[in-house]
DNA sequence: CTAGGGTTAG
């Protein structure tokens, strides 16, 4: 918050006529910009200070600026438009706008604001501009730009300063030149631990392990941070081990040590390992990142069961999930078909008035129509006020799935006339519709049109799995082989296991033959083709040939293991079994 | 008499 200042204002002579600056009026709406905090707030304290006169005066328009530069929503432009207004900028209000656009990640605007800073005679940039323009630098990676303002820190006389010193180590790592961040620190008289900790992290970040390891044993002095970065230098390597035994010494651990051996293990693929922390830590230390690393890796391998039950554990300690959380907890109700659930998180997305974003909205529109309620999850998607590619596709394929093919096929053609570009997804749901009613003429037209001019898209195995399965249901078995055989996929084992399965299920032994013998020729370990091929031969009463086969797959020592692939629709992961038929959806 | 630096995830 800031302080009313004191009254007693030096003015420029020609200002005090008009002034009322020391009216009720105008201090009543001084004092307003210091309690809003919300843009709209800003806007009303903005319209008064015209109507009073007091935009002429330095003291109101910088602390109006202040305000509409700090809040974490800050509106650019609006700021930008009260700037205009001054002819005389100061260097506060020029290393406001300059943090302003830093927070808001106009970096460029940041940057230019600054050269506008320069090159104004009357201010100068001081100790606090250097930090913020340096920070823009860094986050463009601008090192060129950066060189040259370190040389501006210089000429003016900044380069004792602690904190920009630190900010010039900062800009030296992150572009990579940890050489030149180690040249400022020896300079410096009085390196502070935010100097080491720079150190580390650019070590750390260029993967030089060893060498954070030894200024982290030679510093006098530690802070959490250095700690914290650290670990995550040794979790970034890989080295979970020594991550966990400094993470054991750490006398005081907060969250973010916390979250960075979390999210250590879970970037190892140790899952259970993160739970077991996560178990261990104490409930005030939980954040929303905390909770959006579980959370987030459960919806990945599908344990949907336990992201749900993170999900509750966060919302009974009151921490607010975001949008991605949201996602992923519909998601993970949408495959377990947890309507109720599901409806609950709409109901605090209404409340809390969350932005529906394209991929929340097609979250919802996914799970309404996974939990079978296709004229709500339609709704949605109507009330959305953007849809991406996703958000149709979610759309084509829930209805074509759930036998409205028709409705199913027109938001396909409704989607190509709103100029939305389909994808490879959107052809598998528009072909997966088509298998699923028999359209063999649609299919066919769908299949070639994916890869004409206009799209330009490579059919890729799932789509073929789609096209063969099709045309067998159709017994337009030799139109499917002839498929396969022009295809880019002639060494791809699902591929010819898709045709395989086709073939078993008409009995068509020819067929069936001919893709085993791809399949084994490709991966003679491949135990789902033959258990496939000796069920296609009991089916046809070859009972001598189905023995032989199983004596084989007896002989090689092969475990009956069906192959699975999997592809994913809207963000989820579909898994079909490629052994035996391609329309088989385990998720389901 | 306003304002500044280092750590965690998509």
């Amino acid at each position: 918050m800031y302080t009313m200042a004191p009254m007693t204002v030096r003015m420029a002579p020609k200002l005090t006529k008009n002034l009322g600056l020391d009216s009720p009026q105008s201090q009543s709406c001084l004092s307003l910009l210091e309690l809003c905090n919300s843009l709209k707030e800003f806007k009303q304290a903005h319209s008064k200070l015209i109507k009073l006169g007091l935009l002429q005066h330095p003291l109101p328009l910088t602390r109006l600026l202040a305000c509409c530069t700090l809040c974490p929503d800050a509106d650019m432009n609006y700021a930008r438009s009260i700037f205009e207004l001054d002819e005389n900028p100061n260097t506060f209000v020029y290393n406001f706008m300059i943090r302003g656009n830093l927070q808001q990640h106009q970096l460029e605007n940041a940057l230019s604001m600054f050269y506008s800073m320069v090159s104004d005679a009357n201010y100068s940039p001081n100790h606090i501009t250097f930090p913020f323009v340096l920070k823009a630098c860094s986050r463009m990676k601008a090192i060129e730009v950066g060189k040259q303002v370190h040389g501006q820190v210089l000429k003016l006389g900044f380069g004792e300063d602690v904190y920009v010193q630190n900010s010039l180590i900062n800009l030296y790592s992150t572009c990579g030149l940890i050489g030149f961040s180690i040249m400022v620190l020896e300079r410096m008289k009085n390196p502070d631990i935010v100097s080491w900790n720079s150190i580390i992290k650019g070590l750390v970040d260029l993967g030089l392990i060893e060498e954070a390891r030894q200024i982290f044993d030679k510093i006098p002095k530690r802070s959490v941070v250095t700690w914290n970065c650290l670990i995550d230098g040794y979790v970034q390597a890989g080295f979970v081990d020594e991550a966990r035994i400094l993470f054991n010494e750490m006398d005081r651990k907060d969250t973010f040590s916390w979250n960075t051996m979390i999210g250590g293990f879970i970037n190892l693929g140790l899952v259970d390992a993160a739970r077991n922390l996560f178990d261990e830590m104490p409930e005030k230390d939980k954040d929303l990142i905390t909770f959006k690393l579980m959370i987030d890796r459960y919806a990945r391998e599908g344990r949907d069961r336990e992201a749900l039950e993170t999900f509750q554990e966060m919302q009974k300690l009151k921490i607010k999930p975001d949008s991605f959380i949201l996602v992923n907890a519909l998601s993970a109700c949408s495959n377990l078909v947890m309507l109720e659930q599901g409806e609950q998180i709409q109901a605090y997305i209404e409340r809390e008035k969350i932005e529906v974003d394209a991929v929340l909205g097609t979250a919802l529109v996914d799970m309404f129509s996974k939990c079978g309620m296709i004229e709500k999850a339609l709704s949605i998607f109507h009330s959305m006020e953007k849809r991406d590619v996703s958000a149709w596709n979610a759309v084509i394929y829930n209805l074509g799935i759930n036998g409205y093919s028709k409705e199913a096929l027109s938001f396909f053609s409704d989607m190509l006339e709103a100029g939305t570009a389909p994808d490879e997804t959107t052809f598998l749901s528009v072909l997966s519709t088509c298998r699923h009613c028999g359209l063999v003429e649609d299919g066919r037209k769908f299949f070639y049109m994916m890869s004409d001019d206009a799209y330009k898209l490579a059919p890729k195995v799932e789509h073929y799995g789609c096209m063969i399965d099709l045309l067998a249901r159709a017994n337009l078995l030799d139109e499917a082989r002839k498929l396969v055989d022009t295809s880019d996929f002639s060494s791809n084992v699902p591929m010819w296991g898709a045709l395989l399965g086709a073939a078993s299920r008409l009995g068509n032994i020819e067929v069936g033959e001919y893709a085993a013998k791809h399949i084994i020729e490709l991966d003679p370990l491949d135990t789902s083709c033959y258990i496939e091929l000796s069920n296609l031969y009991s089916a046809a009463a070859r009972y001598d040939k189905a023995a032989e086969i199983r004596k084989k797959l007896k002989t090689i020592g092969i475990e009956k293991e069906p192959g699975y692939s999997s592809i994913e629709v809207n963000g989820v992961t579909h898994k079909f079994r490629v052994s035996s038929t391609f329309n088989c959806d385990i998720g389901l």
